[in-house]
DNA sequence: ATCTATGCATAGTATAACTAGGTATGATTT
DNA sequence: AAATCATACCTAGTTATACTATGCATAGAT
Protein backbone atom coordinates (compact mmCIF):
# COMPACT_ATOMS: atom_id res chain seq x y z
CA UNK A 1 0.00 0.00 0.00
CA UNK A 2 1.25 3.36 -0.66
CA UNK A 3 0.78 6.79 0.97
CA UNK A 4 0.29 9.86 0.56
CA UNK A 5 3.56 11.39 0.03
CA UNK A 6 3.02 14.57 2.11
CA UNK A 7 2.67 12.22 5.14
CA UNK A 8 6.64 11.41 4.51
CA UNK A 9 7.47 14.90 4.96
CA UNK A 10 9.81 15.78 7.89
CA UNK A 11 10.26 12.02 8.73
CA UNK A 12 12.58 11.49 5.36
CA UNK A 13 15.72 13.16 7.83
CA UNK A 14 15.13 10.39 10.56
CA UNK A 15 14.56 7.69 8.14
CA UNK A 16 17.95 8.45 6.61
CA UNK A 17 19.76 8.84 9.73
CA UNK A 18 18.68 5.71 11.07
CA UNK A 19 19.45 3.78 8.11
CA UNK A 20 23.17 4.99 8.96
CA UNK A 21 22.59 4.16 11.98
CA UNK A 22 22.99 0.59 11.45
CA UNK A 23 26.09 0.72 8.92
CA UNK A 24 27.49 2.86 6.66
CA UNK A 25 25.95 2.90 3.07
CA UNK A 26 25.71 4.77 -0.02
CA UNK A 27 22.58 6.30 -1.91
CA UNK A 28 21.24 4.26 -3.89
CA UNK A 29 22.05 1.11 -1.84
CA UNK A 30 19.79 3.19 0.97
CA UNK A 31 16.95 3.85 -1.66
CA UNK A 32 16.35 -0.29 -2.48
CA UNK A 33 17.13 -1.27 1.04
CA UNK A 34 14.54 1.02 2.66
CA UNK A 35 11.79 0.35 0.08
CA UNK A 36 12.47 -3.36 0.77
CA UNK A 37 12.50 -2.90 4.74
CA UNK A 38 9.38 -0.85 4.73
CA UNK A 39 7.64 -3.44 2.22
CA UNK A 40 7.15 -0.90 -0.35
CA UNK A 41 5.91 1.60 1.78
CA UNK A 42 9.00 4.43 1.32
CA UNK A 43 10.23 4.68 -2.13
CA UNK A 44 12.53 7.36 -1.96
CA UNK A 45 13.35 9.53 -5.44
CA UNK A 46 16.82 9.84 -6.14
CA UNK A 47 15.79 13.63 -6.55
CA UNK A 48 14.57 13.23 -2.48
CA UNK A 49 17.61 11.47 -1.17
CA UNK A 50 20.49 12.92 -2.96
CA UNK A 51 20.01 16.42 -1.97
CA UNK A 52 19.29 15.26 1.60
CA UNK A 53 22.41 13.15 1.87
CA UNK A 54 24.08 16.76 0.91
CA UNK A 55 22.50 18.81 3.19
CA UNK A 56 22.89 16.69 6.24
CA UNK A 57 26.38 16.70 5.51
CA UNK A 58 26.89 19.90 4.83
CA UNK A 59 25.20 20.45 8.48
CA UNK A 60 27.85 17.64 10.02
CA UNK A 61 25.26 14.32 10.41
CA UNK A 62 27.07 12.12 8.51
CA UNK A 63 30.19 12.09 6.61
CA UNK A 64 31.09 10.70 3.30
CA UNK A 65 34.10 8.47 1.26
CA UNK A 66 34.05 6.72 -1.77
CA UNK A 67 35.13 3.24 -1.71
CA UNK A 68 34.91 0.09 -3.57
CA UNK A 69 37.20 -2.80 -4.23
CA UNK A 70 40.10 -1.76 -6.85
CA UNK A 71 39.26 -2.19 -10.42
CA UNK A 72 35.40 -2.24 -9.80
CA UNK A 73 33.15 0.70 -9.20
CA UNK A 74 33.36 3.18 -7.08
CA UNK A 75 30.02 4.13 -4.94
CA UNK A 76 29.86 7.25 -2.24
CA UNK A 77 29.62 5.84 1.05
CA UNK A 78 27.75 8.08 3.83
CA UNK A 79 28.62 6.95 7.57
CA UNK A 80 26.69 8.96 10.69
CA UNK A 81 28.86 11.43 12.82
CA UNK A 82 28.71 12.05 16.70
CA UNK A 83 26.17 14.84 15.74
CA UNK A 84 24.11 12.83 13.36
CA UNK A 85 23.87 10.12 15.98
CA UNK A 86 22.70 12.89 19.18
CA UNK A 87 20.07 14.59 16.05
CA UNK A 88 18.73 11.62 15.46
CA UNK A 89 17.99 10.61 19.14
CA UNK A 90 15.98 14.34 19.37
CA UNK A 91 13.85 12.98 16.30
CA UNK A 92 13.55 9.71 17.46
CA UNK A 93 11.83 11.63 20.60
CA UNK A 94 10.09 14.07 18.63
CA UNK A 95 8.29 11.39 16.08
CA UNK A 96 7.81 9.18 19.47
CA UNK A 97 5.72 12.56 20.97
CA UNK A 98 3.84 13.20 17.34
CA UNK A 99 2.67 9.60 16.51
CA UNK A 100 1.40 9.40 19.99
CA UNK A 101 -0.49 12.41 19.50
CA UNK A 102 -1.99 11.70 16.17
CA UNK A 103 -2.75 8.44 17.67
CA UNK A 104 -4.52 10.29 20.79
CA UNK A 105 -6.88 12.20 18.26
CA UNK A 106 -7.44 9.15 16.09
CA UNK A 107 -8.35 7.15 18.64
CA UNK A 108 -10.47 9.50 21.23
CA UNK A 109 -13.68 8.09 20.29
CA UNK A 110 -12.46 4.53 21.31
CA UNK A 111 -11.27 5.80 24.42
CA UNK A 112 -14.28 7.75 25.35
CA UNK A 113 -16.36 4.66 24.12
CA UNK A 114 -14.39 2.23 26.74
CA UNK A 115 -14.83 4.62 29.60
CA UNK A 116 -18.19 5.08 29.08
CA UNK A 117 -18.29 0.78 28.84
CA UNK A 118 -16.40 1.09 32.36
CA UNK A 119 -19.12 3.09 34.15
CA UNK A 120 -22.06 0.69 33.24
CA UNK B 1 6.46 19.37 23.09
CA UNK B 2 6.74 21.03 19.93
CA UNK B 3 7.07 18.95 17.28
CA UNK B 4 8.94 20.11 13.54
CA UNK B 5 6.20 21.05 11.85
CA UNK B 6 7.19 19.56 8.99
CA UNK B 7 5.91 16.17 10.19
CA UNK B 8 2.72 17.29 10.32
CA UNK B 9 1.94 17.85 6.64
CA UNK B 10 0.08 15.45 5.24
CA UNK B 11 -1.53 14.52 8.39
CA UNK B 12 -3.72 17.61 9.15
CA UNK B 13 -6.57 16.54 6.79
CA UNK B 14 -7.35 13.08 8.79
CA UNK B 15 -6.84 15.34 12.24
CA UNK B 16 -9.60 17.49 11.32
CA UNK B 17 -11.95 14.31 9.55
CA UNK B 18 -11.55 12.82 12.81
CA UNK B 19 -12.00 15.80 15.09
CA UNK B 20 -15.42 16.49 12.77
CA UNK B 21 -16.20 12.64 13.15
CA UNK B 22 -17.32 12.66 17.09
CA UNK B 23 -19.18 15.86 16.74
CA UNK B 24 -19.83 19.19 14.46
CA UNK B 25 -17.40 22.00 15.37
CA UNK B 26 -16.33 25.23 14.15
CA UNK B 27 -13.23 26.47 13.53
CA UNK B 28 -11.94 28.24 16.17
CA UNK B 29 -13.10 25.52 18.58
CA UNK B 30 -10.97 22.51 16.66
CA UNK B 31 -7.89 24.88 16.85
CA UNK B 32 -8.10 25.03 20.48
CA UNK B 33 -9.41 21.83 21.48
CA UNK B 34 -7.21 19.74 19.26
CA UNK B 35 -4.11 22.32 21.14
CA UNK B 36 -5.83 20.94 24.04
CA UNK B 37 -6.33 16.75 23.18
CA UNK B 38 -2.86 17.08 21.37
CA UNK B 39 -1.20 18.24 24.82
CA UNK B 40 -0.02 21.22 22.73
CA UNK B 41 1.58 18.94 20.13
CA UNK B 42 -0.68 20.32 17.29
CA UNK B 43 -1.25 24.12 17.43
CA UNK B 44 -3.26 24.59 14.09
CA UNK B 45 -3.09 28.10 13.01
CA UNK B 46 -6.13 30.02 11.74
CA UNK B 47 -4.18 30.41 8.36
CA UNK B 48 -3.91 26.39 8.11
CA UNK B 49 -7.31 25.50 9.42
CA UNK B 50 -9.85 27.42 7.36
CA UNK B 51 -8.36 27.11 3.67
CA UNK B 52 -8.65 23.18 4.76
CA UNK B 53 -12.39 23.33 5.86
CA UNK B 54 -13.04 25.56 2.59
CA UNK B 55 -10.94 22.53 0.63
CA UNK B 56 -12.98 20.03 2.57
CA UNK B 57 -16.39 21.44 1.99
CA UNK B 58 -15.35 22.00 -1.49
CA UNK B 59 -14.47 18.65 -1.49
CA UNK B 60 -17.86 16.81 -0.22
CA UNK B 61 -16.43 15.97 2.93
CA UNK B 62 -17.91 18.21 5.24
CA UNK B 63 -20.47 20.69 4.94
CA UNK B 64 -21.43 23.60 7.18
CA UNK B 65 -23.73 25.81 8.56
CA UNK B 66 -24.14 28.86 10.85
CA UNK B 67 -25.23 28.07 14.10
CA UNK B 68 -26.10 30.00 17.95
CA UNK B 69 -28.92 30.87 19.97
CA UNK B 70 -30.83 34.22 19.03
CA UNK B 71 -29.09 37.60 19.49
CA UNK B 72 -25.71 35.72 20.73
CA UNK B 73 -22.61 35.30 17.97
CA UNK B 74 -22.70 33.08 14.96
CA UNK B 75 -20.44 30.35 14.51
CA UNK B 76 -19.99 28.14 11.30
CA UNK B 77 -20.01 24.58 12.39
CA UNK B 78 -18.91 21.79 10.43
CA UNK B 79 -20.28 18.30 10.16
CA UNK B 80 -18.67 15.19 8.31
CA UNK B 81 -20.13 13.91 5.42
CA UNK B 82 -20.62 10.03 4.32
CA UNK B 83 -18.36 11.19 1.67
CA UNK B 84 -16.01 12.51 4.45
CA UNK B 85 -16.29 9.86 6.41
CA UNK B 86 -15.22 6.78 3.76
CA UNK B 87 -12.55 9.05 3.26
CA UNK B 88 -11.35 9.48 7.03
CA UNK B 89 -11.53 5.44 7.07
CA UNK B 90 -9.45 5.01 3.98
CA UNK B 91 -6.60 8.00 5.88
CA UNK B 92 -7.09 5.74 9.30
CA UNK B 93 -5.45 2.83 7.32
CA UNK B 94 -2.70 4.94 5.46
CA UNK B 95 -1.56 6.60 8.86
CA UNK B 96 -1.46 2.53 10.20
CA UNK B 97 0.68 2.20 7.46
CA UNK B 98 2.41 4.81 7.15
CA UNK B 99 3.62 4.76 10.87
CA UNK B 100 4.30 1.21 11.25
CA UNK B 101 6.70 1.36 8.31
CA UNK B 102 8.44 4.17 10.19
CA UNK B 103 8.38 2.21 13.66
CA UNK B 104 9.82 -0.59 11.62
CA UNK B 105 12.70 1.29 10.24
CA UNK B 106 13.56 3.14 13.75
CA UNK B 107 13.65 -0.39 15.39
CA UNK B 108 14.82 -2.11 13.34
CA UNK B 109 18.16 -2.07 15.44
CA UNK B 110 16.55 -3.05 18.27
CA UNK B 111 14.91 -6.19 16.68
CA UNK B 112 18.31 -7.28 15.13
CA UNK B 113 19.34 -7.74 18.77
CA UNK B 114 16.68 -9.55 19.69
CA UNK B 115 17.49 -12.14 16.97
CA UNK B 116 21.04 -12.31 18.26
CA UNK B 117 20.26 -13.00 21.71
CA UNK B 118 17.57 -15.78 21.00
CA UNK B 119 20.35 -17.38 18.71
CA UNK B 120 22.80 -17.50 21.82
C1' DA C 1 -14.55 53.48 26.58
C1' DT C 2 -10.83 50.55 25.76
C1' DC C 3 -8.73 46.23 25.63
C1' DT C 4 -8.59 41.33 25.00
C1' DA C 5 -10.21 36.99 23.43
C1' DT C 6 -12.96 35.19 20.13
C1' DG C 7 -14.12 34.20 15.29
C1' DC C 8 -13.82 34.07 10.12
C1' DA C 9 -11.10 34.95 6.00
C1' DT C 10 -7.21 35.25 2.42
C1' DA C 11 -2.93 36.79 -0.21
C1' DG C 12 1.68 35.89 -0.18
C1' DT C 13 5.85 33.07 1.63
C1' DA C 14 8.71 29.20 2.94
C1' DT C 15 9.81 24.46 2.91
C1' DA C 16 10.50 19.94 1.29
C1' DA C 17 9.72 16.19 -1.78
C1' DC C 18 9.03 15.24 -6.59
C1' DT C 19 9.66 15.52 -11.83
C1' DA C 20 12.49 15.36 -15.41
C1' DG C 21 16.46 15.64 -17.13
C1' DG C 22 21.66 14.69 -17.46
C1' DT C 23 26.14 11.70 -17.16
C1' DA C 24 28.58 7.43 -16.52
C1' DT C 25 29.78 2.32 -15.41
C1' DG C 26 29.26 -2.70 -15.35
C1' DA C 27 26.69 -6.85 -16.59
C1' DT C 28 23.71 -9.26 -19.65
C1' DT C 29 21.76 -10.24 -24.01
C1' DT C 30 21.72 -10.52 -28.94
C1' DA D 1 30.99 -6.40 -30.67
C1' DA D 2 26.97 -3.83 -29.98
C1' DA D 3 22.95 -2.92 -27.69
C1' DT D 4 20.36 -2.92 -23.60
C1' DC D 5 19.41 -2.64 -18.82
C1' DA D 6 20.28 -2.04 -13.96
C1' DT D 7 23.16 0.50 -11.26
C1' DA D 8 24.98 4.98 -9.51
C1' DC D 9 25.43 9.89 -8.93
C1' DC D 10 23.73 14.73 -9.63
C1' DT D 11 20.67 19.10 -10.07
C1' DA D 12 17.36 22.79 -11.87
C1' DG D 13 12.76 23.66 -11.76
C1' DT D 14 7.91 22.38 -10.13
C1' DT D 15 4.37 21.36 -6.89
C1' DA D 16 2.01 20.79 -2.65
C1' DT D 17 1.08 22.30 1.91
C1' DA D 18 1.50 24.68 6.22
C1' DC D 19 2.73 29.22 7.91
C1' DT D 20 2.99 34.48 8.23
C1' DA D 21 0.82 38.49 8.22
C1' DT D 22 -2.97 40.96 7.84
C1' DG D 23 -7.80 42.53 7.76
C1' DC D 24 -12.45 42.74 9.65
C1' DA D 25 -15.95 42.02 13.19
C1' DT D 26 -18.24 40.76 17.82
C1' DA D 27 -18.60 39.94 22.87
C1' DG D 28 -17.01 40.26 27.43
C1' DA D 29 -13.96 42.29 30.88
C1' DT D 30 -11.62 46.28 33.07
Amino acid sequence: MKVNKELLKGSTVILVLSMLDREPMYGYQMIKEIEKESSGVFMFKEGTLYPILHSLEAGGMIESYWWGNEGSRQRKYYKITEKGNSCLKEKRQEWETFSSAVDKVLNKEAFVWGQLMTQE
